[in-house]
DNA sequence: ATGGCTGCTTTGAGCAGA
């Protein structure tokens, strides 16, 4: 079972390169963010005949997340959007159970400055998220975790570390925000492997970021105890972001074998 | 030192992103 996470930064925009990459990748389930859509325009009928089946909430303008999953999987069961208990209008978050293994999409606030009240807002989010998931590894003991995190973990996820100290996305809170995570259990499966140095999922548009490799790794997949176990691979597919128009993030894909 | 690109918005300059 291949899962994976993309935020596509506009899915009206990128869904031609989304069909494209299912199609060669094969992945049975894709977490998106930043889809930026409500849900009376969502792509359902485009990624219905690709042969998917979809999960979305969204929103005009910004956010909006949504799960993808091969038709062969079965159905998406037991949808939910956001977190429960933390009352919230941006749309952030949807989960669905597909195979057995509890699917969680987050699009995790940008922060934009850590004086700005974005900050203390993703900070807030982070923690109603780590609350809320200790509930949700209860019920659903294989879980996984997926999206575009907007922090990068330790400094070797980030191309210049001393430009980034103390930066948003790489500030001590959201690091121990993102530990808070793995203390719940969870697994960075990306590091279960050994992995190229200067790895990295986002890349900014501007100064030829990305042909610099100038990037950050923010994107992740956080693995329970028994879907790590079953980890066989994970890997970040840069060639998506070579594409004209492409998003500035790349996917980040893993691959669990059979229970 | 600043902004450097992209997508979006009751179309056009300003925002948000990271």
């Amino acid at each position: 079972m291949k899962i994976a996470t993309w935020n596509v930064n506009s899915l009206k925009v990128r869904l031609p390169q989304v069909l494209d990459w299912l199609a060669l990748q094969q992945a049975d389930v894709l977490c998106l963010q930043e889809t930026k859509l409500e849900d009376k325009v969502f792509p359902l009928a485009e990624i219905e005949a690709a042969g998917y089946r979809a999960a979305f909430v969204g929103q005009k303008t910004y956010n909006g997340v949504a799960i993808l999953a091969r038709r062969e999987r079965g159905e998406i069961e037991a949808v939910e959007r956001g977190i429960a208990g933390f009352a919230d209008e941006q749309q952030r978050v949807i989960s669905a159970t597909i195979g057995g293994v509890r699917i969680v999409c987050a699009y995790v606030p940008n922060g934009q400055s850590v004086d700005s009240d974005k900050y203390q807002y993703k900070l807030r989010w982070l923690a109603a998220l780590r609350d809320w998931l200790a509930a949700e590894l209860e019920k659903y003991p294989q879980l996984a975790l997926l999206g575009d995190y907007n922090i990068a973990p330790e400094d070797r996820d980030v191309h210049d570390p001393a430009a980034w100290q103390d930066q948003v996305l790489c500030s001590a809170p959201e690091r121990a925000a993102f530990r808070g995570l793995l203390d719940l259990g969870l697994t960075d499966a990306y590091r279960l492997f050994e992995q190229p140095e200067k790895s990295y999922s986002w890349w900014d548009y501007r100064m030829m970021g990305f042909r610099r490799n100038q990037g950050l790794r923010i994107d992740h997949i956080l693995l329970s105890a028994p879907l790590a176990a079953r980890c066989t691979a994970c890997v970040i597919d840069k060639e998506p972001r070579r594409l004209e128009r492409p998003s500035d993030h790349a996917p980040v894909m893993a691959t669990l074998d059979a229970a």
